[in-house]
DNA sequence: TGCGTTTTAAATGTCAGACTTTTAAATGTC
DNA sequence: GACATTTAAAAGTCTGACATTTAAAACGCA
């Protein structure tokens, strides 16, 4: 584990590097003890603040996590699926909303994915996971629900389906897909309809589901990304029409 | 933007927490700089390392990058599709050595969800990704090739595959799915019988994405993730019995 | 006036040393 | 042997300083 002095990077991240490929390299196995900060400063010829600064970017990808104390330190850290889960999250977030990416490239892409797990999930689904779907289906037929709560339902329940597949590394990669999605959902207003229509496309896809029949699952999604899309598009255009009928000054 | 001070959690990661926050809100815009380090300090009531700490872990994040000199400072990161590429890869990779995941179950997640990329990619595919993908091949039929070459050509090929679909929210997705296997495949010592068949399957899908048929394509992934566990499978199997053969010491 | 050079100030990067707080092991006491 | 006390190690935090980088401002020269 060396860094290079002659580098124009930052020692901070430079050590950050050593220390992170040392990790994937499987050189520090899981809950193995880093040498203390001071012990680390010596090591690479900086100052304890420099290591600490190392050791937080570590922290911040939950490579390592750290304990004060006697015999405390930073100690590397088992990347737990929950750990994954929210990284994915935030990461696919921010990707979609700092990079312009139109609302159907997103939607077409949540979609085929969420299609590969139709075919598993209808093949194990468990009890549980049905009930999960039927219930949030339930809650999005209530009238009074705002549309943010619409929102989180809809992502409960297509989390359901996906965790029904019953492979945590498929529901790993598809969290980002499904939950990045909600914040452009959410600029789209359900009316009373369209609630209507997607709560009967839920019912068809639960009902594929609970009958195995992994095909007609996917079809109801493919269904649902068709009108999903269709949805957003006569908003965009009936957003784009009241702003030239009254165009706001610009900003 | 405010840090509980009664909170027991780490100051640096609190103030982290808080930035992180407004910049996903949309209160921080992409290309804003923030206060320098002493104005944070000072917003924060803390130190100047205190606050450098909480940088560094969102720079870790890639959610923002800093820059020396005057008018230099912290600015907001546009989250590039190459950061959470390799972002995605990372965090994919630690996850699957880290816990002890069954082949068969990262196996079926990857090529799940490469298979909803076949219909797409059959669709769009371009002459250049058609080209890579028979240069792969090609390259894979080479007889002097190592494993780990052979393994990083495979991955070429994959990615050829995924980027066809010409959405590049699903080839971020994809990324981590098809990257992160590398290491579990080059476990798997490939014989030139087994190297023929794959080249054989590489093909079929080849030729159906160009003919457009997107439901071939995937059945040949299927077919292909067949034979990868297959292999998988007797490899483990001849390992264990050499294991018992011979056994080892326990360490 | 206009262009190139130099100066300067603001900001991050780094260091040294000190103090505080937490924690668990070691020690002592009943 | 069980419980309280001491102690030392380690992270967390602060202060203050210096080094380095960088772009803007000031300056000088033609």
């Amino acid at each position: 584990m060396k860094i290079d002095p002659s580098s124009s990077a930052d020692l901070s991240a430079q050590i950050a590097k050593a220390i992170r490929d040392a990790i994937i390299a499987g050189d520090l196995i899981v809950d193995a003890r880093l040498p203390s900060e001071a012990e680390l400063a010596e090591q690479f010829d900086v100052s304890r603040p420099t290591v600490r600064e190392a050791l937080k970017r570590l922290a911040a990808q939950s490579l390592i996590r750290t304990q004060r104390g006697a015999f405390g330190g930073a100690f590397v850290n088992r990347l737990s699926f929950e750990d994954a889960y929210s990284q994915q999250i935030t990461t696919s977030t921010l990707l979609l909303s700092m990079n312009s990416v139109s609302f159907d490239t997103a939607c077409e892409a949540r979609f085929a994915l969420e299609r590969a797990c139709a075919p598993l999930s209808a093949e194990r689904r468990s009890a549980d996971h049905l009930a999960t779907m039927r219930a949030e289906i339930h809650r999005q037929s209530q009238p009074g629900l705002t549309d943010e709560a619409f929102c989180a339902s809809d992502v409960a329940f297509h989390r359901a389906l996906v965790d029904g597949a019953g492979n945590p590394v498929l529901s790993y990669q598809l969290a980002g897909a499904v939950e990045a999605m909600q914040p452009l959902m959410n600029m789209i207003t359900f009316t009373a309809r369209s609630r209507e229509a997607i709560v009967a496309l839920h019912t068809q896809i639960t009902d594929a589901i609970e009958n195995q029949k992994g095909a007609k699952a996917a079809e109801g999604l493919t269904e649902l990304e068709a009108y999903t899309k269709d949805l957003a598009q006569s908003v965009l255009a009936a957003r784009a029409r009241h702003a030239n009928a009254a165009p706001q000054a610009p900003q």
